[in-house]
DNA sequence: ATGCCAGGTAACACCTGA
C-alpha cells in the first residue's frame, strides 16, 4: 500500500503506556487502540523478544511497529500510524548495559519520539539504585545532545520517579522507596531544566493525579496510585501542544496493566 | 509498605515489579 500523503498541519495524538507484557495485554491494547485512536504509542515492558511481539495483530490495527525486546523483563516498542524512520534502540554509552529500556524513532516525518522504561531502583543501598541513577545521568546526557537541533522531540515513558509528594497517595509510606528519593527527583528535575515540558502538567495542576495503581490491596478501588508516567516535550514540541491527559479507562478493565496511558495532542 | 497481585520462566517454586 503506498504511503498516505500527510496533510499539514494535522493534529496527532501521542500516548505512553507501560503494558506489563504485550502478550498478556494484547486484547486490551487492541481495544484501546480502536477506542482511543492514538497516532503514536510509546510502549514499555513488552516482556518479550522481538520475534514474539504480536506484530501482525498491531499492524492489522493500522500501525507500523518497531520493537526493542528482551526475554521476560523490560522491552520497549513504538507504534505509529505513520512510517517509522531512523529507529535507534538503546542509550549510548551503555558500558555493558543489556537491559532493553530505550528506543527512539522519527514519526510523521518530523517528530523524534523516545520510549523510555527507566529502572525502578529498589531496594535502596544496592547496585539497583546506583544503576537507576547512572541510567538517569546517561538519559539526561542523551537528551541534552538531542535537544541541540531545536526539533520537535518527545521523551515518553515510565520514568519510575514520583516527582512531588502530591504525586503519590501516601508519600510517607514511600519514604524508603527509590521512586521518591531526593536523588531520583533531582535527576528528574534535571530533565525539565534542559527545557523539557511535562505535557500533562500544562493542562492539569491538581494533586493526586495518577498513572499507576498497584495490583494489590485494592489500590485501584481506593485510588491509591502513583504518577510516574510522563511525556516530556522539547520547546518546539511544547509549542505545538494542544491538549494532554491521563486515560484511566484501561486500568479499570479486566486483565488490566497496572499502568494506564498518558497522552498528548499536538499540531504538526 | 511489603509482596496481600500479576506476569514470566520453568517447573508445580522463585524472581521481578514500584
Amino acid at each position: 500500500m503506498p504511503p498516505t500523503p500527510q496533510k499539514s498541519p494535522r493534529k496527532i495524538k501521542i500516548a505512553t503506556w507501560n503494558v506489563n507484557s504485550i502478550k498478556a495485554r494484547l486484547p486490551n491494547v487492541l481495544a484501546w487502540l480502536k477506542e482511543a485512536q492514538p497516532d503514536v504509542v510509546l510502549m514499555q515492558e513488552i516482556k518479550c523478544v522481538d520475534e514474539n511481539f504480536p506484530r501482525t495483530e498491531i499492524e492489522d490495527a493500522g500501525y507500523n511497529v518497531a520493537t526493542h525486546g528482551q526475554k521476560t523483563y523490560n522491552g520497549v516498542a513504538i507504534l505509529s500510524k505513520s512510517p517509522l524512520e531512523d529507529v535507534q534502540p538503546r542509550l549510548p554509552d551503555g558500558d555493558g548495559d543489556d537491559h532493553a529500556r530505550y528506543m527512539e524513532a522519527t514519526v510523521f516525518g518530523k517528530v523524534r519520539v523516545a520510549s523510555i522504561y527507566l529502572p525502578n531502583g529498589n531496594p535502596l543501598g544496592t547496585e539497583k539504585f546506583t544503576y537507576k541513577l547512572t541510567w538517569m545521568e546517561r538519559l539526561r546526557n542523551h537528551m541534552k545532545r538531542g535537544l541541540m537541533d531545536g526539533e520537535m522531540r518527545i521523551y515518553g515513558g515510565d520514568y519510575n520517579v514520583i516527582p512531588q509528594d502530591d504525586d503519590v497517595y501516601n508519600a510517607k509510606a514511600f519514604a524508603g522507596d527509590a521512586l521518591l528519593q531526593p536523588e531520583s527527583r533531582a535527576h528528574f528535575r534535571s530533565f525539565l531544566h534542559l527545557g523539557l515540558t511535562n505535557a500533562f502538567r500544562e493542562f492539569n495542576q491538581l494533586p493526586h493525579q495518577y498513572s499507576y495503581w498497584d495490583y494489590q490491596a485494592g489500590a485501584w478501588q481506593k485510588d491509591n496510585g502513583l504518577l510516574i508516567d510522563f511525556l516530556l516535550l522539547s520547546p518546539r514540541a511544547a509549542d505545538a501542544l494542544t491538549n494532554a491527559g491521563i486515560d484511566k479507562g484501561p486500568r479499570g478493565k479486566e486483565k488490566a496493566s497496572d499502568h494506564t496511558p498518558v497522552w498528548c495532542e499536538m499540531t504538526v
